[in-house]
DNA sequence: AAATTAACGCAACAATGTTGCTTTTGTTTT
DNA sequence: AAAACAAAAGCAACATTGTTGCGTTAATTT
């Protein structure tokens, strides 16, 4: 059985998620950490990172790809069919854990995931534009 | 003020979306369109269709980002705020014009626009699964 | 302390998207 | 119908993002 390890490189990848209160694209990790390691090395540590569930991916409309790791001391599980919201002032992607869409869905599809992201102006960018 | 022309190469992209039900990317254009023009032109004509609200862009939760052309023969205005759903066996989106959300926002947000993509499995593949 | 192997670094590559500049071509004007 | 205008196309070059292979490093177990 393939165990994971704690690295200096993981460990400061998940830092960052944790001082960020929204979702970080690869780059904007990157540059974060000051380049204490390889591009490689966090694609791959967002692969296990992903794997083990403890972040998840978001693409935003635009075509970025973005991950957040969310809070969610309570649960056992991370769940994320959660809605994201994405501010097109400041480009920032939150996670709206309790943003829940209902919807009415044709016969004869499965859904297994679903992907929920509003945009517009966040809270932060609505206040200081008027 | 700016005119927008009808060119051979337009017609022919307009062409495609008009066969295919369902998104495509940029390459798959490509392919459909048997290097009649160069891949630059073609990321030009999908940016002058998305102007134009004649197309929309979906970027699915893979980070692939697609386009397709809705029909939406009785109304005048183009209106993307429905649902797409992507196959996670044959990987193809479709519309899903019917179906609309409905959620509740927490206060200080202005929702422009909403992206709501649903992944799983589509009839077709539904059936031929079981 | 030695052994094991997950993870890293580096180089190379692939896919996707962008920009600048010249040429072509669709459309309007004369 | 020809000339004038400018939108769009072609081409080359570049930027960004993500992937793969392989030898080396270092976290964990024995």
């Amino acid at each position: 059985m393939k165990t994971t390890r704690n690295t200096t490189a993981k460990t400061a990848v998940l830092e960052v998620f944790e001082k960020s209160k929204t979702a970080l694209s690869h780059t904007e990790i990157q540059k974060q950490l000051n380049d204490i390691c390889d591009r490689v090395t966090i694609y791959r540590i967002l692969d296990r990172l992903l794997n083990d569930d403890i972040i998840h991916k978001i693409s935003n409309q635009d075509g970025t790809v973005k991950y957040a790791k969310c809070n969610h001391s309570h649960q056992k599980v991370h769940i994320h069919n959660h809605a994201h919201f994405s501010c097109e002032n400041c480009n920032e992607i939150t996670c709206l854990e309790t943003v829940k869409p209902s919807y009415i869905m044709p016969h004869n599809y499965k859904v297994n995931e679903i992907n929920f992201t509003l945009s517009g102006l966040c809270p932060k960018c609505l206040n200081s534009n008027i």
